[in-house]
DNA sequence: TCTGGGGTCCTAGGACCC
DNA sequence: TCTGGGGTCCTAGGACCC
């Protein structure tokens, strides 16, 4: 039987879900922009009409955005979030294998429903258009890079109307369609692997689905041979159907304003080392060593450059805030150097494993390790139902001038009361 | 004035061991 | 004169994804 595998992929996602709560977005030019309100992230389709690429930095556009009106908004992920878990759950409905793949993408395993997969996946959009009023294109085909073409496809081309099953298809129609996609757009293929195919003359998704696989093992990577078999309709990647814990975390931020203080960046260190253990206890881990960065501005060409990081080794894996601060701000501290404009800091927790498998050690100090535990749980558990941050460490400070900027952030209309959506009455 | 954040996987090279 | 070979582990860095 031929594998089938759909991917789901929501369009314009975060400004799809900032439309459904400001219905007078509709038909606007609208682009969501990253955190520091510093790149564009999510375009309408007005927006991608007017040429303005993904990850533009915003204050290059300002011009066009005055030119043609476009609104510009802040990201607001507890919505996106939130809007994406109905979304998945609704999704699940449609097969008993499904990979969240990412906030607005879902794979899931259509081999073996016995039903018109064009149909079925037509039925998958309506649903979530009535439910949640998202829309949405899938792709089908027989392997996972296959069927992200036939989303590329689908979205593009307005005949599909939101689906396209390349299972379906001749391998002539199919080859037609490849040959008129570039290399660049296949899954896994970035902007330096694209230029150098092109240099061998691999220039389409036909080309590289031709390729002789000895030829790409050698010129770049076993990934791309993969990628070559899976274009070939031979599937290589599994369906990941329970996520797996984090091998790292990472929690890292620009500021809003640089700044030279130590006492900014400890500040700074000391918030993001407590929002990554609190998703290292979520996840039941513990982290055997954590590592602080800072960093100035690397597109201030005049300005004194400086850039380090440093890896503390925990004595025992731990996921207790306390001893995770205090590891990240020695760190902080010996990288540190005066005079320099700060731009971002960030930390990562490393050597991930869960909590269960905790080595023994000989010197183990139960009792104190008992009361660390207890005392997360606490924390936890008030943080989450009071709102997070209402327990937290005395350094992560109150004034936070080095916050980001946010100029334009919508309501979070589905996750706190103060928030919510209301509906107005007509009179 | 202003350029995101959070991840994964692979490779190369060094250190170390027998 | 002549100085092995193979395995493992770790780290840094590159490339990619959304």
């Amino acid at each position: 039987m031929q594998r089938a595998i759909a991917l789901v992929d929501c369009n314009n996602f975060y400004v799809s879900c900032e439309r459904l709560f400001q219905p007078g977005l509709e038909g606007r030019p609208v682009v969501v922009l990253s955190n520091n309100d510093g790149c564009v992230v999510s375009r309408s389709q007005e927006v991608k009409d007017l040429g303005v690429k993904m990850a533009v930095p915003w204050f290059r556009m300002r011009d066009l955005a005055r030119q043609h009106n476009i609104v510009a908004l802040s990201s607001n992920y507890s919505l996106y979030a939130d809007i994406s878990n109905r979304v998945m759950s609704l999704l699940s409905r449609f097969s008993p294998g499904q990979e969240v793949y990412s906030i607005d993408e879902s794979f899931l395993e259509l081999t073996g429903i016995a039903v018109d997969h064009t149909g079925y996946a037509r039925q998958m959009r309506l649903t979530v258009m009535q439910h949640v009023g998202i829309p949405v294109c899938v792709g089908i085909a027989s392997s996972k890079t296959l069927s992200k073409l036939a989303n590329h496809v689908a979205k593009k081309n307005p005949r599909y109307a939101g689906v396209c099953d390349f299972n379906g298809m001749t391998e002539a129609e199919l080859n037609g369609l490849l040959a008129r996609i570039d290399v660049g757009e296949v899954w896994g293929v970035g902007r330096r692997s694209a230029d150098r195919l092109r240099d061998r003359d691999i220039r389409s998704a036909l080309d590289l689905k031709r390729a002789a696989a000895k030829h790409i093992r050698s010129g770049f990577s076993v990934v791309f041979e993969r990628i070559v078999a899976e274009l070939n309709g031979v599937s290589c990647l599994e369906l990941d159907q329970v996520a797996p814990a984090k091998q790292q975390i990472i929690c890292s931020r620009s500021f809003g304003t640089p700044t030279s203080r130590l006492a900014d960046l400890e500040q700074a260190v000391i918030a993001y080392t407590t929002r990554a253990a609190e998703k290292l206890r979520q996840q039941r881990s513990l982290c055997g060593g954590i590592q602080a960065y800072i960093r100035t501005n690397p597109h201030r060409e005049q300005d004194a450059q400086h850039q380090s990081s440093m890896l503390m080794p925990l004595p025992e894996p731990s996921d207790d805030t306390r001893l995770l601060c205090r590891a990240a701000l020695h760190g902080l501290r010996s990288i540190y150097r005066t005079g320099h404009a700060y731009q971002k800091a960030g930390i990562m927790l490393t050597g991930i494993i869960p909590a269960a498998a905790r080595p023994q050690t000989l010197f183990d100090d139960v009792p104190s390790r008992e009361k660390s535990e207890a005392l997360m749980r606490t924390l936890d558990r008030i943080n989450r139902s009071m709102g997070s941050g209402t327990i937290r460490l005395l350094g992560e400070g109150t004034g936070k001038p080095w916050a980001m900027r946010r100029q334009n952030v919508s309501n979070r209309y589905t996750t706190e009361w103060d928030e919510l959506a209301v509906c107005k009455a007509h009179p």
